[in-house]
DNA sequence: TAATGAAACTTAATCGATTAAGATTCCGAT
DNA sequence: ATCGGAATCTTAATCGATTAAGTTTCATTA
């Protein structure tokens, strides 16, 4: 319940009933130098006293410029991305940082219509994924504030990334040593569609800048390298990272004529779904089909086999991003990834 | 790169500019009906030709007390709650209702010394679990702004609950029915220490409050419901919701000389690090091993085996305190659970 | 034609702070 | 005794808006 007052209670009216200007009591709080510690103490215990918690801190940012709060801006709805694991060990990663610095953060839906409504309460924005509303993008780039980017890039802003093509030859490569073998692909949106599709073989020159297409670029890389047979039939879109839109690709995939060994998965949760999939049909992992994912996820981890996978240290993404917040001159960052090696891709 | 200007674009210089009065200008962006039409859009069209994209919202909240945004205050550090996948859950469920609602989310940790760096910045707070700093909970209920706490409570304000005790015997019912199996407890935070660990039975007469506790009230309802026996010696205190803690109360107790067949836990997490624990040791499950978690988590339905628990709706119990969150005057909620039977404790 | 009153604007106080610049006091040095 | 300057405190402008109250304009009605 609200406390009784008689007063509302501001550096001003304190002033008043302390005899002394505001700009004495604010310099209490801000700037002990500016003031006898005698009085400084004395102004400081009767605002204890008369219940003054101190400077409005709204008041305090509007003044300033400054409000200690980072803007972070979400690539679609808060429920979206939070489901999404790899988010959330990202978030992790960011808040861990913040919180050490004593700021805090504000949740932003990147499919708001735009930054108008939060840009004057924060200090700059992190942003995790390219904003669905493009128009984000620009408002990002045109702002007078701190910006970070994470997993895609504005020009002259600081980023953080992975080398998803590498990674992705490299997990890749883990797994396949052999044209014998067949692979198919569980790509994540390779190709614009609300549904779980195949990728058609023109559909796959086209060139994207999305992560999506720097994985499979990896991929194909290496089946290339060993001679492996790679066409549309062998590459699966799905619309999101959800176990539903997973499981009925790694369905089809398995029912289909080109009966894979190797499952290429562009997200654990893809993996995982596919893995479930599997085991439900009868199959054996890694015996019958080999599965690696993408992102490790600590799931992946606790699943039974465990998953190999590019383990992409997501919350220490968080943490990097977090700190490029705080410098003061934009800076690129390539990020590290660990290619993991588990039950779900080796033979004992 | 923020754009070259040569002044400061606000609500003045721009009046300034189209040599009408601040007024004027703010009531074309607030209250349409206080202008003529005409001279509104006059003004819209030079505010977009001039760049100015409307009010400054810190400005805006300072004058009319209030901001379009909400704290949410989490029971611990934000990277720890969000590691947890009910959190997680329920964080999707807040942020859906306020999406939709055009207000954002401040993220408040439960360890921060005090909430007087934020409160000026927000229209109130939903507080998820007790923050494990205390005196916030006395800020939060002195504060002069609207309050809903989930999952404990605070007099005078709105809550969020479910009622864990009768959850809690609904789903030991469902696994126990029978003297002469023998249960262990796999419970969390019973006890305060920072290492899993045995409960003894002094221990267990204290009463206190938390969920935890009333979850236990309802699995021993049960238990001495049929007759079987429960001691101290069968019951495990796990500090934090942690795979590996989890995984050692779990080896523990299937190493001790009660020899369980049961194992209830206080969360899915707990769970499925115990049910991933006796499958490594080479059990199975449900046949040598009945498990049943608490919570609901997406991840219970993907393991394989299936995880049996006590469904509590995580996300609409966000949507629930969101929607409290407006209400004019305090109201207490119980959200419903639903016990979800699945492989992990059903012989086929 | 004068009174009336709604419509369209403007004035100015206010939200709750910060801070540069000015005023006063006080002390030691010349 | 006087001057300089540091220490301490006050004045007042400012951050960028909102809004009640006041002013002007102008069509309507008696």
């Amino acid at each position: 319940m609200p406390k009784e007052k008689k007063v509302k209670l501001t550096l001003k009216s304190v002033a008043g009933i302390l005899n002394v200007s505001n700009a004495t009591v604010s310099n209490a709080f801000n700037r002990p130098d500016q003031l006898s510690e005698k009085k400084r103490e004395e102004i400081l215990k009767a605002c204890k006293e008369l219940g003054y918690a101190g400077p409005n801190q709204a008041a305090r940012s509007l003044r300033k410029g400054r409000s200690g709060i980072v803007g972070l801006v979400l690539s679609d709805s808060p429920k979206y991305v939070m489901s999404d694991p790899v988010a959330n060990l990202f978030l992790q990663g960011v808040t861990e940082f913040l919180e050490q610095k004593s700021v805090n953060l504000l949740l932003i839906s990147g499919n708001q219509p735009s930054l108008k409504s939060v840009v004057d309460f924060v200090d700059g924005f992190i942003c995790y994924g390219a904003p669905r509303n493009t128009q984000l993008i620009e408002e990002l780039s045109d702002a007078d504030k701190r910006v970070v980017t994470v997993d895609f890039n504005i020009e002259g802003r600081s980023s953080v990334n992975i080398d998803n093509e590498q990674a992705a030859y490299q997990i890749a490569s883990s797994v396949i040593d052999d044209a014998e073998q067949t692979t198919a692909i569980l790509g994540l949106r390779l190709i614009d569609s609300k549904y779980t599709c195949r990728v058609h073989d023109n559909e796959l020159i086209g060139v994207q800048h999305s992560i999506a297409h720097r994985r499979l670029d990896g991929y194909l890389r290496r089946i290339n390298e060993v001679g492996g047979e790679i066409t549309g039939e062998h590459i699966w879109s799905i619309p999101e990272s959800s176990h539903l839109f997973a499981k009925d690709a790694a369905r089809e995939a398995l029912n289909s004529k080109i009966r894979p060994d190797v499952f290429l998965c562009m997200s654990d949760i893809i993996a995982l779904a596919a893995m479930k999939e599997v085991l439900q049909m009868g199959l054996r992992v890694p015996e019958d089909i080999k599965i690696v994912g993408f992102d490790g996820i600590n799931e992946g981890v606790r699943f039974h086999p465990s998953l190999t996978t590019v383990e992409q240290f997501s919350s220490q993404k968080g943490l990097k991003a977090a700190e490029l917040f705080f410098e003061d001159s934009p800076e690129s960052n390539i990020t590290p990834f660990k290619i993991e090696i588990r039950e779900s891709s080796q033979i004992q």
